[in-house]
RNA sequence: GGGCGGCUAGCUCAGCGGUAGAGCGUCUCGUUUACACCGAGAGGGUCGGGGGUUCGAUUCCCUCGCCGCCCACCA
């Protein structure tokens, strides 16, 4: 006998366990099985599972066991990702809280050792709560993006991209985080918007140069009268930049400034005699017109200087603090003070003519979330533009399909306006850039120790690359310090020691290989033949650029083919009110707790259910607690069925019933199957969980199980042993359905009713999806049952409006019916007398007296309730149905006097329309017969 | 500045060209042998405003208004 309900927390690790041990998680071997794949969004390796997590490998277990069911080699590969700066951060944290040396003190290696140690810690965390989810995940394939094989790929990737120009080395602006002392992506900056000044400097213009500025404007907004000038105003909020300025730069066509353009100024403080020039850069209706250039520090301005030929100079250390080439009073200065410094100077001096308070956006680290400075250093670039193209075009033609399609044009808006991809990062924790640094042997390069740059997978294609640039007489190693290098007396080189680039790659450019990588590119395996293209992403539109699109870029580059043909972005899960979930607000629910509290099922169900399209998920507790109310029903539906017998029974062929009520649920089981099938195709998660929801509750629990009650109570053995075989199968047949959602309390019911009925061996999870035949679907059946559901609603309905008490048994009659209605009076009397409560059914000419009218169909119904009855609420009651029905009767008619709607309508809207037409007009006739009886009455 | 999404019952959301739906909440009734994590019933909406297309618009188009998000070089 099933318990009162189900236990999640003493099931769930117990089948769980059970089904890792069955290796159900492990596609199947069968070649002829059509493969199904997902490769899941790696989790930080140090992370542990929050809400969305539970959302999206909600959503990819759902796929996977659906498919699975279905006969596909269903895979879905699991792993986590060494998350560069997240993980970096979260250990330097940890070594500075424990009052340790800090990383730099450390040295790299020792460092990196403690990140593995932490990863040995804690990486274990996030694997074991994906289990808890009941993610069915093939862990034997389960992959690390530092793991030998996937750094393996990363170094190929490089060096390819390198040989054929997708990937250099440039010096140019960055944005730089001055905290982790890195490059960080465009990506992972954060425009903030917040409250600052714009200063407004007048500097003097060199050489006793002198102009008229206009001051006064007439309506037109023509000069009316000018002032003589000896300097120009340029306004900005950074005034610590102002150190590096090189120049000052105006519109070319700005009548103002025309003739200072190749006149020069004399920069304050520092007494740089820098150039003003014409660039179509400077605004005219911004400010005074005129803007400082700072090439070094700013975005704009480096292109500017770049036009006109304007010096860069570099005037932040890498902690963003001034250094040597400003002037003494201020090396050494953090920025924010030196920005005080140099305001406060300006005032004191008498140039700063303006300060005007202005909300701007400034960049921040998304992780640091400090201040980020455009910063000029040597860095490795993607050529992401010519990737992208590719990448367009395989969405564009639909090779690769978005769910829900808007979010495609968030991609493209994104590729088609796509940079160069900084992929070098200043950190420790990473894939260390495979390429080393030599001296150059062009006697024209700069720097001659590190301007010659060797690229290769090993060290020993390096060392070839390196002996054949240098010939066979310079004697090579490498060094861990500088480059090293030594001469002969002849000043030839007899001996370099190369340098290993010290820097790592951006976390997300082993993520951007992760379809194929973890499949064992480039090793040609039999999973990387057999399991790519990869069916579906899974994924939060957080990550489309930084992750979705770079994997398009690559898998296409590398593999030729889409990495994957279907993305479904799932929605944001937030709190109940909408805000986001964060630990500082509070709000956060964990999805282990919720678990806990309320089992694994409804917590999937919950995600399912609520994963409608492009929307927020507003996460309740309540919502949970409903789902789990359904899984409680499910359950009990089970026992019941348990208690009256209904066991399986060996060959048991539904198409072969006679009753109509099974009959009828045999019609409502394939029409879920179809549903539920189509759904999770698409996928439409909430269509499924909606399908299901209703066919077990209200159509399974409501009616049927109420149905078969007086079957299942009564003598007749035959229809009985029929009841009892179709209730299984039914039940059955839900727990396939439901399975791939709630996996849990279905498999447990499966197992448990394994034991009675006929012998079957084997999990849930392992058997097929149902495929039921559209004949099943019985037109009559349904239309009786129909009847029947509809006669007891209406007489429920009148017996509560009416006030009559449960205990009372009133008999009906049914006056007018039809010989069809008799017939299925006749055929389910027992049932309505049990349903509805009633004393007696017949059929009768006329209504009794005192009789409460109801119309149904054709027929009228009367309830002798007359011990029951207010006068003055049935009249109230009568009122209100032939209102609606004149409602109806009017609007109706008004479409069908229109003579454009007959003649350009469908028929058969038309055709319906002549019909409740008629039905409303019978069925007001009826009731307002009825009022006038009462009305005679009282 | 550009773009995307949303605005439907008190709340959360389906529906997306032919009679306005669900869950939760509310109200009334109910200890009928699966289930009170339950059952029965009821109330509740001019589908954000305004135009247009159409025989017909919550559904398609335009426009406006809020709300949210993303992108954009912080004079």
């Amino acid at each position: 006998m099933l318990d009162k309900t189900f236990d999640p927390k003493a099931v769930e690790p117990r089948l769980y366990a059970a089904w890792e041990a069955s290796g159900a998680f492990k596609p199947s071997e069968d070649p002829n099985a059509e493969p199904f794949v997902i490769v899941i969004p790696p989790p930080n390796v140090t992370g542990s599972l929050h809400i969305g997590h539970a959302l999206n490998n909600t959503l990819q277990d759902v796929l996977t066991r659906f498919h699975r069911m279905r006969g596909k080699a269903a895979l879905w590969l699991p792993g986590t990702d060494h998350a560069g700066i997240a993980t970096q951060m979260v250990v330097e944290r940890q070594l500075a809280a424990a009052g340790n040396i800090g990383r730099r003190e450390m040295g790299r290696e020792a460092f990196v050792e403690k990140i593995w140690e932490w990863k040995a810690e804690s990486g274990g965390t996030i694997v074991n709560q994906l289990r808890r989810l009941g993610a069915s995940c093939d862990w034997s394939r389960e992959r690390f993006t530092l793991d030998e094989g996937l750094s393996a790929a990363v170094r190929k990737v490089f060096v390819q991209l390198y040989k054929q120009n997708l990937l250099y080395r440039d010096k140019r602006l960055v944005n730089w985080d001055p905290q982790f002392q890195t490059a960080i992506s465009d990506l992972e900056v954060e425009q903030k918007e917040v409250d600052g000044f714009y200063w407004h400097f007048a500097y003097p213009l060199a050489d006793g140069v002198t102009y008229q500025h206009p001051v006064a404007f007439d309506e037109d907004g023509k000069a009316t009268a000018h002032e003589t000038r000896d300097y120009i105003v340029v306004a900005t909020t950074r005034p610590e930049t102002m150190l590096g300025d090189t120049g000052v730069a105006v519109h070319p066509t700005d009548e103002r400034y025309k003739d200072l353009v190749g006149k020069f100024v004399t920069l304050p403080i520092v007494g740089r005699r820098i150039p003003i020039v014409a660039d179509d850069y400077a605004d005219p209706t911004k400010g005074s017109g005129a803007v400082k250039i700072t090439p070094a520090h700013d975005f704009n301005d480096f292109g500017v200087g770049k036009r006109a030929g304007l010096a860069v100079i570099n005037i932040l250390t890498v902690e963003a603090k001034l250094n040597d080439s400003v002037p003494a009073d201020y090396v050494g200065m953090d920025r924010f003070v030196a920005r005080k410094a140099i305001v406060a100077r300006a005032e004191e001096e008498g140039w700063l003519k303006e300060i005007e308070k202005t909300k701007h956006m400034v960049p921040h680290g998304d992780r640091s979330g400090v201040v980020i400075e455009p910063f000029l250093t040597d860095q490795w670039y993607v050529d992401a533009k010519t990737l992208a193209q590719p990448a367009l075009k395989a969405v564009e033609n639909g090779d690769t399909v978005f769910e829900p399609r808007h979010w495609e044009k968030t991609y493209f808006e994104w590729l088609r306006n796509i940079e160069p991809w900084c992929v070098s990062r200043q950190l420790w924790w990473g894939h260390r850039i495979p390429a080393w640094f030599g001296p150059s042997t062009d006697p024209n390069d700069k720097d001659q120790f590190t301007s010659k740059i060797f690229v290769g997978e090993t060290e020993e294609d390096v060392l070839a690359e390196a002996a054949a640039y240098y010939g066979p007489k310079v004697q090579l190693g490498f060094t861990d310090g500088l480059v090293f290098v030594d001469r002969n007396e002849q000043g030839e080189l007899t001996r370099v020691d190369l340098k290993r680039d010290e820097d790592v790659l951006d976390t997300w450019f082993s993520s951007a290989l992760w379809p194929f990588s973890t499949l064992g590119w480039p090793e040609k395996t039999e999973d990387l033949a057999r399991f790519y293209p990869t069916s579906t992403l899974v994924t939060g539109f957080d990550i489309i650029f930084f992750w979705v699109a770079r994997m398009m870029m690559m898998g296409l580059h590398f593999m030729g083919e889409v990495p994957f043909k279907q993305v479904f972005i799932n929605a944001l899960v937030r709190d109940e009110k909408g805000a986001k979930m964060s630990k500082s607000k509070g709000n956060v629910m964990d999805p282990l707790v919720l678990i806990d509290e309320l089992g694994c099922d409804a917590v999937r169900f919950t995600m399912t259910a609520m994963s409608g399209q492009a929307r927020d998920i507003k996460l309740s507790k309540q919502r949970i607690e409903g789902y789990r109310n359904f899984g409680t029903k499910l359950w009990n539906a089970s026992r019941f069925a348990q208690m009256n017998e209904c066991v399986r029974v060996e060959g048991f062929d539904p198409a072969t019933v006679q009753q109509p009520i099974n009959k009828w649920i045999r019609g409502e089981t394939v029409k879920t199957v179809a549903e539920v099938t189509r759904a999770l195709e698409a996928p439409e998660f909430d269509a499924a969980a909606t399908a299901l929801y209703k066919f077990i509750w209200n159509v399974f629990c409501d009616w049927y199980l109420e149905l078969a009650k007086p079957i299942l109570n009564g003598d007749d053995a035959a229809a009985k042993a029929e009841t009892r075989a179709t209730a299984a199968w039914a039940l059955d047949v839900s727990l396939k359905l439901l399975h791939p959602v709630m996996p849990f309390i279905t498999e447990e019911l499966w197992d448990k009713t394994a034991e009675f009925g006929p012998a079957r061996d084997g999990l849930l999870i392992v058997e097929k999806w149902p495929q039921l035949p559209e004949t099943w679907i019985d037109a009559e059946a349904e239309a009786e049952i129909g009847w029947l559901v509809e006669t007891v609603g209406e007489i429920r309905s009148v017996r509560a409006e009416m006030n009559v008490p449960p205990s009372a048994k009133p008999p009906l009659t049914l006056i007018g019916a039809s010989a069809e209605t008799k017939a299925r009076l006749a055929r389910h009397r027992d049932l309505l007398l049990t349903l509805a409560r009633l004393d007696s059914a017949r059929e009768a000419e006329a209504a009794p007296a005192g009789a409460v009218p109801f119309v149904l169909g054709e027929a009228t119904g009367a309830l002798a309730i007359a011990e029951f009855i207010d006068l003055a609420a049935e009249k109230a009651r009568l009122t209100k149905e032939i209102a609606g029905h004149a409602g109806e009767i009017d609007k109706t008619n008004k479409k069908l006097g229109n003579p454009d709607f007959l003649a350009r309508a469908k028929e058969e809207v038309v055709a319906e329309n002549r019909e409740r037409l008629a039905e409303a007009e019978a069925a007001k006739a009826k009731l307002e017969a009825a009022l006038a009886r009462l009305a005679a009455v009282g």
